[in-house]
DNA sequence: TCGCATTCAATGCAGTTGCATCTATATAGA
DNA sequence: TCTATATAGATGCAACTGCATTGAATGCGA
């Protein structure tokens, strides 16, 4: 077997594992919270982001295009996600009564009380796929580690 | 507005925070590299991730089985990527010599081939949305602790 | 104010995923 | 051995996603 080498490009190792590490941790664990709340009879993780976004709004209500950066559903996907919600009565569509060619989306009863109950899964779902295999201080640095990768770019990048 | 309380099951906060970001980073840097390799015509990792394996191991074939234990693969997912890898003339499907119900997946030069192929853009842009955010004991650091998350969970796990 | 590029949102279509099921083989048990 | 159960992998169907495009409304510049 050749000796490999790494090419001026390669990334560091340190950086593959940390990588490949982000994608497993993830997969491994939002496979086991999808898996519960599904097996409670309730709707994915979109739509609790999607109830929480709106509920953390200040009227109850966002347009679409919010949605989505806060979210950061794809364009159609929100808009479908949406139909789906709306005709499961959790949110409504409302014309934006300055910009005809938007809306606004509002979180009806109905989709709070739904909100809540997907976190009485979802909390304890965190608590036990996160929460339990970390210290406090463990999750701390996670967090901050993590939030480095999320960082725009500063500039200048093509 | 009403003073938030935790409830007994919830998740410490910071188990929160770290899980967001977890979902955030990965959604992020993922979305980053796919959209590299697609506009360098290549396919996406899941491709990566099954010639990889194949490669790794000892004489290039292994068991669809064994290839989903390893990628994380739905069994259906596996079967179907590798019908159109095989159409791709990346790999070939074999019987098993020992189990007639099973078969043996092999990478074939071609398959070899795209894997460097797909590296020469891939590992760059590890080190782009990755390396370049994290200083080497960061990521070590960081893939420390995400390996707490994968880890299986000892027992009694309902 | 007209024309044109831009933005918001929806949608047709093709490709992918998830679920449930199916076929074939293997294995265990009476 | 004969039957029952379990395992490997494929597949029909419905739902979901991605891409490209459309339609409607906006707003800028001449």
């Amino acid at each position: 077997m050749p000796m490999k080498h790494r090419g001026k490009s390669d990334p560091p190792e340190e950086a593959v594992t940390a990588w490949v590490r982000l994608v497993r941790a993830e997969q491994t664990v939002l496979g086991c919270i999808e898996a519960e709340l599904k097996s409670g009879g309730l709707p994915p993780l979109s739509w609790y982001d999607v109830l929480l976004e709106l509920e953390r709004s200040q009227d109850g209500r966002l347009r679409p295009m919010e949605l989505e950066r806060r979210t950061l559903l794809a364009q159609y996907n929100a808009s479908r996600l949406i139909d789906r919600m709306e005709s499961a009565g959790l949110v409504t569509r409302e014309a934006h009564p300055e910009d005809k060619r938007g809306q606004l989306i509002a979180i009806t009863p109905e989709g709070r009380a739904l909100r809540k109950k997907i976190w009485r899964i979802y909390g304890p779902a965190i608590a036990h796929h996160v929460g339990c295999k970390l210290q406090r201080d463990e999750a701390t640095t996670l967090a901050a580690l993590l939030e480095k990768l999320i960082d725009q770019p500063k500039s200048g990048d093509a």
